[in-house]
DNA sequence: GTCCAGGATTCAG
DNA sequence: CTGAATCATGGA
């Protein structure tokens, strides 16, 4: 088993403050699914080819790379938005009218969307049906043990969609992808001939590439929006999961009510940035911290959609 | 043993 | 069009 060499820790610049229950939540709260703990508090993680621990402290974030690789300073700052993009995009959020999500944002202050590579959140959002996170995560791992290019250190990518559409089954079996497994491959399969599938779904406008996404096996409604918002940077995406029915059930009142008409009051009600105030509802839910809408407060699609039009 | 999981697909009505 | 059944697997 080789082991990694890292570099020294060095400081990643954020923009904004990150406090360490929000990091770890940001990297382990069913986003990414390619991060692990270990014992001392860090994390290990694979994102494209980029290897990198992270780890925070007194509310900074260092991080350290495989010795001899490409420093992975740049991938890094991208990929925790370190430039701030979507602190503004937090602010123009309905907040001050919306004690729910008000109450949702000060549990993780500071939570983002990561900036995943498309065949990355493609690949594990493939795998997240009927799932748990945890058991996503060793899904996702699997996949890269047994199939993908060695990276260093012991860690590796994840298989490019050539080789999951030529795996054997008895492998793709031992991966515990259960009924996933004919999604994984038929995605493969029609997507392996075509290596710029993510910059021709990238030029899409965002209700078009929805469309092109639920064209794939296996991607229906919900992970076509989680693909869309942590892969392709959609924060107007809006998944709607066990989760998110839940939480807009109990805290909005939004009983009974369809994923279809959820997603439609989610786009509506939290504006162009609809995912980020879903991850925030999505992750306090998750924590059983979610409080409970009040009576003042004001939700402008406080009814039904239509169901046409 | 039972229930459920960041659902999608297929089928019956 | 809508709603129910089914899918394979593991952890609580």
């Amino acid at each position: 088993m080789e082991s990694p060499v890292w570099t020294p820790w060095r400081p990643l610049r954020l923009v904004d403050n990150l406090p360490a229950g929000t990091f770890a939540e940001q990297l382990d709260g069913g986003q990414s699914f390619r991060w692990n703990q270990l014992a001392d508090g860090s994390w290990v993680g694979v994102f494209g080819r980029t290897v990198a621990a992270l780890r925070a402290s007194a509310g900074c974030v260092e991080w350290r790379g495989l010795v001899g690789a490409t420093s992975a300073a740049g991938a890094l700052s991208d990929y925790l938005d370190a430039e701030g993009a979507q602190a503004g995009l937090v602010e123009a959020l309905p907040w001050r009218s919306d004690s729910v999500l008000r109450a949702a944002i000060e549990i993780y202050p500071g939570l983002r969307i990561l900036r995943q590579d498309p065949q990355e959140a493609l690949l594990g959002f493939l795998c997240s049906s009927n799932k748990r996170i945890l058991q996503i995560r060793t899904m996702v791992a699997a996949l890269a043990e047994k199939m993908g290019e060695p990276l260093g250190g012991g860690f590796r990518a994840l298989p490019d969609w050539r080789t999951l559409a030529a795996a054997e089954e008895t492998v793709l079996r031992a991966c515990a992808l259960g009924y996933r497994a004919a999604y994984v491959r038929g995605t493969a399969k029609q997507l392996q001939h075509r290596p710029d599938w993510a910059q021709e779904f990238q030029a899409l406008p965002t209700p078009e590439l929805m469309a092109a996404l639920q064209a794939l096996p296996g991607v229906g409604p919900k992970v076509a929006a989680c693909v869309a918002l942590f892969g392709f940077g959609r924060l107007e995406s809006f998944p709607v999961d066990t989760w998110v029915v839940q939480a807009l059930g109990t805290a909005y009142g939004l009983h009974g009510w369809k994923p279809a008409q959820l997603e439609q009051f989610g786009r509506t009600h939290f504006g162009p940035a609809a995912g980020l105030a879903q991850q925030y509802l999505f992750s306090a839910a998750r924590a059983g911290r979610l409080t409970t809408v009040s009576e003042k407060t004001e939700l402008p699609s406080g009814r039904h959609p239509k169901l046409r039009g």
